[in-house]
RNA sequence: UGGGGUAUAGCCAAGUGGUAAGGCAGCUGGUUUUGGUCCAGCCAUCCGGGGGUUCAAAUCCUCCUACCCCAGCCA
């Protein structure tokens, strides 16, 4: 999988569309991206655009990225720029220019006074209350308002007065005109204008009443003349009135809407909102901290888009919303990374070894591929010298069976160097070891002992040009497989204690070149990536553990107790 | 209790009347100067449950159960 682009899987909008062309209609595939820009993109929305652009692509045809802009209060430029690029760093780029919903206001005005024309809309006095009550339950019908039957002159002349600004927030709203007993929520008159005294980051101050999600998102496909409007099943109930919109409005082309399943990923949230509150309460640095879910975040964290995209294709896209084992996602990074990663050799909790047989001041430029399959990747040169850092992982004083790694007596193969032997321990006064006395083996580089094998091989950095390394360690930022399961619980008490900490590392020289944003694997440890914002070239190095390597080590040791 | 959905292995997921794809995880071995990667093999007599139709059912009918969504002037 690391390598072609995985084989995007069947999915029954797939299937539909190629049903539908073998029928003869020949539509021409055009979908959309549809976000309101009150957020960052997360996870879930990556399903939905690898999903709108993927049909698009496989089919020919085109994808919009149309922003659903229609709540100027809790929307802003900051919030697009963020999406567009997200968008584009997934690896997708929209037809023509980015569209506003905000852009067909004018048009969806007049569509409403079409309403009114044909008794079909009407200006609405019930304050928010009373509307909840007239509303009715979910199992009895609601009553009609008793400005149902206003004329269309005076249905007229309210909504203008409603654009001119004669009336406060709230004061009155414009409803469909449709069934308040339906037993769809959804049909019983809904709202299609509030009125809002808000500037609006598109369209300022020009309108003081913005038109509601469904009174806008059927018509902007329409008009955009989207073939397919794929959306989340929460929208299902909505579908109904997507159409009477459509059929009851004179509207250029008629879209079909068809919902899927959102993403749902254990050990996080995938919810706008909750990830909102993660931002605003101040659990996390930003919508981009590398613990966060959103795409940027993820970005920041190291993720590929590739490896986002081979996820999207992984997980398929049905009717049936089930939860997502985050291991998969691992997965798709992992194989991803495992090919496009450069080796390195990182420190994270040195231990001084100190070669004995070596001399004082002699430095041995050795040298290693980036990657082990891939020799177009070039080499590094690393020095070796008599005092190195090892992993305290690495060293055992009384060994279980089968640790392969350093032990008093024992040898181990230094990665891309010598074998050596751990002849003594040297400890403090506390009895903490401080040092590792090793002999190493000068027939041993580049090839076997003579006459045993050596079976561990561990990570080292030459303890005198070794550089430090800030290297942030990140894990799940929930504790629980579904931290908002729970109603009686709140989200935020299954926060993890340990998603992030935050260790001095001693690197290998090489990587003082490493570019904010580059990824690498440091061997036997896992693959990292150079902080976006604070790795410093050369002067302050900042490494994002993206994740570990996987560790069999670990569990058979959890095996043995 | 109204309406709308969904149920295939621990997880994701194909399958749409002809006798259960694939992936993740897991388990066995092999290769390996990363206990990584890679390679080989194993992992649903059964498709939420009960009836029924049929030569034949995960697929059709029927009853039942469980879970999800909907009562924002959010999207």
């Amino acid at each position: 999988m690391s390598q072609p682009e995985m084989i995007a899987a069947t999915n029954f909008i797939r299937n539909m569309i190629i049903q539908q062309r073998e029928a003869g209609q020949q539509q021409k595939v055009i979908t959309r991206f549809p976000p309101e820009p009150n957020g960052f993109l997360h996870i879930g929305h990556a399903k939905s655009i690898c999903l709108n652009f993927g049909i698009a692509k496989e089919f020919g045809g085109d994808c919009h990225l149309r922003f659903d802009d229609t709540n100027p209060e809790k929307e802003s430029q900051a919030f697009i720029d963020a999406i567009k690029e997200d968008v584009n760093w997934l690896g997708f780029e929209w037809t023509g220019e980015v569209r506003f919903a905000s852009d067909y206001f004018e048009q969806l005005f007049d569509w409403a006074v079409d309403l009114i024309n044909n008794g079909k809309a009407y200006v609405c006095e019930l304050n928010a209350e009373q509307m909840r009550e007239y509303r009715g339950t979910l199992t009895e019908p609601g009553t009609n308002s008793p400005f149902r039957e206003r004329s269309i002159e005076e249905n007229l002349a309210e909504f203008n007065k409603m654009r001119a600004g004669d009336y406060p927030n709230g004061a009155k709203v414009l409803r469909a005109k449709i069934d308040m007993t339906a037993p769809n929520i959804n049909l019983r008159d809904p709202i299609l204008y509030r009125i809002r005294h808000q500037e609006h980051h598109q369209t300022g101050n020009k309108w003081c009443i913005y038109p509601s999600y469904d009174f806008t998102h059927g018509q902007s496909d329409a008009i955009e003349g989207i073939s397919h409007s794929l959306c989340t099943l929460e929208f299902e109930d909505h579908r109904p009135l997507y159409e009477w919109f459509l059929n009851n409005l004179p509207v250029p082309t008629k879209p079909v809407q068809t919902e899927f399943a959102r993403l749902n990923i254990n050990y996080t949230v995938t919810s706008k909102r909750k990830l909102k509150l993660l931002v605003d309460e101040g659990v996390v640095k930003g919508w981009d901290d590398p613990r966060m879910p959103t795409i940027s975040g993820l970005r920041r964290r190291g993720y590929t888009p590739k490896s986002l995209r081979d996820f999207c294709d992984m997980i398929g896209v049905n009717r049936s919303g089930g939860v997502v084992d985050i291991g998969m996602l691992h997965f798709a990074l992992r194989s991803d990374l495992e090919h496009s990663a450069k080796r390195a050799m990182l420190v994270l909790n040195p231990i001084k070894v100190v070669i004995t047989n070596w001399e004082e001041g002699r430095e041995e430029m050795l040298s290693s591929p980036s990657h082990p399959a891939r020799e177009e990747l070039g080499e590094r040169t690393l020095p070796f010298t008599k005092e190195l850092y090892i992993d305290s992982n690495d060293f055992m004083e009384e060994p279980p069976k089968k640790f392969f790694r350093l032990a008093p007596g024992q040898e181990v193969r230094l990665r891309n160097a010598w074998v050596i032997r751990c002849d003594e321990v040297i400890k403090d006064a506390a009895g903490n070891i401080i040092e590792l006395r090793c002999s190493h083996d000068p027939d041993t580089l580049g090839k076997n002992p003579e006459g045993r094998k050596v079976k561990g091989v561990i990570h080292w950095v030459s303890a005198t040009h070794g550089l430090p390394a800030e290297v942030r360690l990140y894990d799940n930022l929930f504790q629980v497989e579904s931290p908002d399961s729970d109603k009686d619980v709140d989200f935020l008490e299954h926060l993890s204690a340990d998603s992030l900490s935050v260790v001095e590392a001693i690197a290998e020289p090489s990587l003082a070149t490493a570019q904010a944003e580059d990824r690498f694997q440091f061997e036997r440890v896992g693959y990292f990536c150079a902080d976006r914002y604070d790795h410093q070239p050369g002067t302050k190095l900042v490494f994002n553990r993206t994740v570990s390597l996987k560790d069999t080590w670990a569990k058979i040791q959890k095996k043995q107790g």
